[in-house]
This record gives C-alpha cells, sequence and structure tokens, in this order.
DNA sequence: TCTGGGGTCCTATCTCCA
DNA sequence: TCTGTGGAGATAGGACCC
C-alpha cells in the first residue's frame, strides 16, 4: 500500500509584538508601531508594524536608524512575559485542529494535519479556519503555508505576507519550478555568510543549487551543510513534527551598556545580577547545569565567550557566582566591553533532588551548608517572584543575599 | 546604519587519559 | 620510564534563527 504523503501546515503570525500592541491599545492602529528599544538608546527593532515597514523599517534595524527613517514612528518597550501569554493562546487555538502542534518560536508553529485533512484542499479549507479563529478569537493574523514538508511549508507561509494563505503543489517537478528562481539564502541554514560563499561560486538561486552535482556543494559548504542544502534545494526534508514545547538546553541573560565600561568592578557587579536571574530561572525550571560561560563583548564589537565546567551540576546562586567570578577574573581587559552576558549549558532535570543535593540519611557538613543554601535560594526566589527583583540586594558577591 | 537578546547547532582545537 | 596514539570531553568561536 502506499504511504500518503504528509501535510504539513506552518502557520507564522504577522508581525506578533506590534500587533499585540496595536489590538490592546487602539489609538496605535492604523500607525507606524516599533517595538523594541528607544532611538535614544543603543538597541534594535524587535518587530514594526506593516505600516512602519513602509518606511524600510525592519527587525533588527538599530532603533536610532528607524527614527531617522521615520520620525512619526510610535516606539514601545516589548512586554515579553505578555507576548509569551498570547502565545501559549495561539498555540491552544491551533490544538483545536491537532495535537500535533510544534511550537518553533514564540509566533509559528508547524501543524502536522495528515490525519485531520484528507487531501489539501481539505487542509486549504482547515486552514482558512484557524485563520478565523484567530481574527474572531485573538483578534490577530497569521500567515499559512501548506506542503508536503517543514521546509517548504514555512518557505510558504512568507510569501504573502500579511495574513496570506500558499499551498505548494506535491509534484516534484513543480516543486523544483516554484523553488528555482528563490535566491540560495530562502534555504534554512544559509545565512549572510553562506550565502556570500556561493554567491563567490556562482550560486545565487536555489535553481543554481539545484544544477550542481552533491560532491560540489559538500566541498563548497562541507560534509554536513553540504547535504543538508543539497536535499533542501530540491524540496526533500523529511524532519517530523514534533508536538511539544523542546526541553531547555541552555539558559543565559545579557545586557548591553549604555555606555561602554572598563571598570572591573561595574562589571562585577552587573555580572552578579545577570547570574542571579540565570540562578532563578534555573531554579523556577527544575534544572541543573554542568557548565558556566561569560560572554564579553568589546568596544571594537570583538566578542569572547569563556566557560568552565561546575564542580557538580548545581543551580545554587553561590556555585554560579563563583564560577562567574572566576571567570571573569581569567579575563584580560584589553579595551572597554560593551556587553557582559552569563549563561549555563549542560542542563539536567533535577528528578527528586533537593536544590542540586540529594537529601541523605548521614548528612555530611558541606551537604548541610549545600541544603541551607538551596532554601535559602528558594526563599529568595520566593520573595523575588511577590515583590520584583529590587526587594533583595546581595551585600558582597560571595555573601548570600541581604 | 553601527550593529539586542536568547537561543541551537556545528566545527576546530586542546587536554587528559588509557 | 618514556613515547606515540586515539578517543572523549572541555573549550571557544562561528553561523544561523526568531
Amino acid at each position: 500500500m502506499a504511504v500518503r504523503a504528509r501535510i504539513i501546515v506552518h502557520m507564522d503570525m504577522d508581525a506578533f509584538f506590534a500587533a499585540i500592541e496595536q489590538r490592546d491599545h487602539p489609538e496605535l492602529r492604523g500607525k507606524p508601531v516599533i517595538v523594541g528599544a528607544r532611538p535614544e538608546e543603543r538597541g534594535v527593532v524587535a518587530t514594526a508594524s506593516y505600516e512602519a515597514r513602509r518606511f524600510g523599517i525592519r527587525s533588527a534595524m538599530p532603533s536610532r536608524t528607524a527614527a531617522q527613517r521615520c520620525p512619526e514612528a510610535i516606539f514601545v518597550a516589548p512586554r515579553h512575559d505578555h507576548y509569551e501569554a498570547v502565545s501559549r493562546q495561539v498555540m491552544a487555538l491551533l490544538q483545536r485542529y491537532t495535537p500535533e502542534v510544534e511550537p518553533v518560536s514564540i509566533d509559528e508553529a508547524f501543524l502536522d494535519v495528515t490525519g485531520a485533512a484528507a487531501n489539501p484542499e481539505a487542509a486549504e479549507s482547515l486552514a482558512r479556519q484557524i485563520k478565523t479563529d484567530l481574527r474572531q478569537d485573538l483578534q490577530l493574523t497569521g500567515s499559512i503555508g501548506i506542503a508536503p514538508n517543514k521546509f517548504l511549508a514555512k518557505l510558504a507561509s512568507d510569501l504573502h505576507k500579511p495574513d496570506g494563505l500558499t499551498v505548494v503543489p506535491t509534484d516534484p517537478e513543480a516543486i523544483r519550478e516554484f523553488l528555482a528562481d528563490l535566491p540560495a539564502s530562502r534555504i534554512w541554514g544559509v545565512g549572510p555568510a553562506t550565502a556570500a560563499v556561493l554567491e563567490r561560486r556562482g550560486m545565487r538561486t536555489i535553481g543554481d543549487l539545484q544544477r550542481r552535482p552533491l560532491p560540489e556543494l559538500i566541498r563548497t559548504l562541507g560534509a554536513s551543510l553540504g547535504p543538508h542544502v543539497h536535499r533542501l534545494a530540491f524540496g526533500l526534508d523529511d524532519r517530523p513534527v514534533e508536538p511539544g514545547p523542546r526541553p531547555e538546553k541552555s539558559i543565559s541573560r545579557e545586557t548591553t551598556f549604555a555606555h561602554d565600561v572598563a571598570d572591573r568592578q561595574v562589571l562585577r557587579r552587573v555580572l552578579l545580577r545577570l547570574t542571579e536571574q540565570v540562578g532563578r530561572r534555573l531554579r523556577h525550571a527544575e534544572c541543573l547545569a554542568a557548565t558556566a560561560q561569560v560572554k564579553l563583548r568589546f568596544a571594537d564589537f570583538h566578542t569572547i565567550t569563556r566557560q568552565q565546567s561546575l564542580p557538580a551540576p548545581g543551580c545554587a546562586d553561590r556555585d554560579l557566582l563563583r564560577a562567574a567570578g572566576e571567570i571573569l577574573d581569567r579575563i584580560e581587559l584589553a579595551q572597554p566591553v560593551r556587553l557582559i552576558g552569563f549563561g549555563v549549558t549542560g542542563l539536567c532535570h533535577r528528578d527528586g533532588a533537593s536544590g542540586g543535593h540529594q537529601l541523605l540519611l548521614f548528612e555530611s557538613p558541606a551537604d548541610a551548608v549545600a541544603r541551607r543554601n538551596a532554601a535559602l535560594d528558594r526563599a529568595v526566589d520566593h520573595l523575588r517572584d511577590r515583590f520584583g527583583d529590587g526587594i533583595l540586594k546581595r551585600g558582597r558577591w560571595d555573601d548570600g543575599p541581604t
């Protein structure tokens, strides 16, 4: 019996953050709205409304440039917690149609509707119903692509934004034609650096890639990226839709200074705050981390990361702070710093452990200290959850909070 | 123009150890 | 005891994505 082709839907919300702000604040509707840093700050545009995009404003553009291009633009500070709550509503809405929903980011998801729709026509009608529900229930719009696989569905959802619906043909020859004229950079994994390498070898469009043999792409892009790009150029992609949230693999926090900082004590103070924020998120996620990492970006934009393994996987502020401090002390500050960050990787779930330290029948003095520190961290987290970050401040780098 | 923040994945290199 | 080798893990950085 022949296996029926899969039907994959990709749903991508239109100008998500800006659309939520315009929905919640009617006075912003029809106006150029920019969610992101204010123009006088060092920062960029997170999302621009379609009215702002008409002025050439795009995500990741410096806010200062955006203000120059559109002086009447209204800048709004991002409300990430709110956008995440709306995102959960969107994902719940999609779950009405199939349990096979894979959230890809805060504003997009893949759905495998092979079981829910008998054919592409039925999938198209299902997609129209999703768009109607989004508009009626959440007063938001999204663009949808329907295709035999994830790569093509994502490509299709982007072709007719905003509020678009694009169906990709299923016939391989038609797929090849559909892709041929698109720039090579439309392939997942081909960013500016790889696109430049391809361009230097005369490969500008996906059609150019289709005409090159696999060994040439492997020579050009390597043993991993070469075959990946070759398959996608022909629209071949067998990655399954994986429902449910993805497990976290790292947690980090970073901040860019308004003015570059050369004072090591200032860097330590900021690093302390970032480390505590990461520790709190780690404990909320009930995870332990194996590795701590400090990131510095210097005035000339050169960026370095330095990491070290923790003595044992943990989530206690004291352990994270010790590692962060040791890493920072090892770094020579040849020039002022514009960005500092702290992160943890090598995460594992804290199954059955108490604050990262197993409860023991006969507790050693070190275990007792660790247990008391874990209890202290939990108490501090609880207070900060209720009253905000400013409620407690650590007295010294290696102190408990006071 | 002057370049955020939070992630994932891949690769190269180094170090340690058997 | 010394040397060579290969694998595993740690580390650093680059590219990419939203």
